[in-house]
DNA sequence: CAAAATATTTAGTCTAACCTAAAATATATT
DNA sequence: AATATATTTTAGGTTAGACTAAATATTTTG
């Protein structure tokens, strides 16, 4: 049986999981960065994830840290906790997709297994959340994403929204305001390769969208 | 602004709440004994909550503990978190009323007053949750319970249970077994004054019930 | 490639909340 | 009223997780 993780070494668990996933190891201090802790801090709280027995995290003085398969699991179920929250804050209580991290940073560490199976069986078992991301199976295998940075789309291509990786309450606005939310359909109708702008038409309106939200959206293209 | 209430000292203010609710004052060892914890440590949070500002109990040395304003406001914010979460896990995703009382203990320390609003408005505003305990309004009073212990009870009267107290597990699916649940009509034929069980009549059925579960049934007397 | 800049770790503090053991104070009994 | 019992408090210790300041690695750059 596992040990208890507290909610600071579950946070600390999915930060790393977010910060490794392209292979790469998180540094201290990109962790304590996206954390809100100090440095040294970090440094405490990794060695005592790589003492747990089993460990929790590989760990190498200065060379940064990478979650071990017992941290890896403990990250997935934080973060299905987390995305199936969302979704369920946005279906059964009206939040809209702005609202919902702050609400579901905190409910994510207290909930029972039982309470996880109820939502995500009233959901249907949603592989996405209100994001687009995806959402962790129930035996915490991390489905596999094969969308594009919309960044990447040229004009006459057409694709699906997936996801939208932002967190910003006024940036998640913006997007739905523009209509750019996931399930929505759009077109490349133009490139402008000194600026990498696109112009994008989403139903009957288009926009000129930048590099910082192009390669923020990520898109199914159509064939 | 009020202090940040850390999740003990809520867990304290609502026992002492409980502890107070006939006007008399909740003693160290009482106190210990409901939360689960020795009394040294009780005395040690019982002097910090009379530190704070304003003062959340009021406490002599020897003399037991009361809630002062603030802190029985801060036990009701509390107390309605609970019993809404309770009456929502119900409603919303088929918990019965033995397996509620765990998740909304965890989950009433993390939801925020959005959430409680957006479930209190979902529920319709309920007054009372699934064991019929009073919900503390928006504006967070108490309202007046003016129901009669069943074992109160004699032959030939009728009455609407209210409210049944227990948390127990066990003892709550034996009652609901019996029918023995909120809103629910019942009639007293039987008084054995020796040991002072009831025969109630539960629709078709009829039960003898000792003054174990006739103390923590209260009912509406019908006229 | 050495100096400067940056990143990381160590060492020592702090707070919250618990514990045990012992001392102090109340209450109850004769 | 004196003693016995029960309750409560004090004193000192532990663990988790944060902090600051100082020391040490590592990386970057002139």
């Amino acid at each position: 049986m596992p040990k208890t993780v507290t909610k600071s070494a579950q946070d600390y668990l999915k930060r790393i999981y977010e910060l490794t996933e392209d292979g790469s190891s998180a540094s201290t201090n990109d962790l304590a960065r996206e954390l809100n802790i100090k440095p040294a801090s970090v440094t405490g709280m990794i060695q005592k994830l790589a003492a747990e027995k089993p460990a929790l995290v590989e760990y190498q003085k200065h060379q940064g840290v990478t979650l071990t398969t017992a941290g890896k699991r403990a990250a997935l179920e934080v973060i299905r906790h987390h995305r199936l929250l969302e979704t369920w804050l946005v279906q059964t209580l009206g939040y809209t997709w702005d609202e919902v991290h702050e609400e579901a940073e905190r409910l994510e560490h207290v909930i029972s297994e039982d309470f996880e199976r109820r939502i995500a069986a009233a959901l249907g078992n949603p592989t996405r959340d209100p994001h687009g991301e995806l959402i962790p199976t129930a035996d915490l295998k991390m489905p596999v994403d094969d969308s594009t940075p919309l960044s990447a789309l040229r004009p006459n291509q057409n694709a699906t929204i997936q996801r939208v990786i932002a967190q910003d309450p006024d940036l998640l606005r913006h997007l739905d305001g523009l209509g750019l939310t996931p399930g929505i359909q759009i077109e490349v109708t133009e490139y402008s390769a000194f600026d990498n702008n696109l112009t994008v038409r989403i139903g009957k309106k288009s926009n000129v969208l930048g590099l910082n939200i192009t390669t923020k959206i990520f898109v199914e293209i159509s064939k």
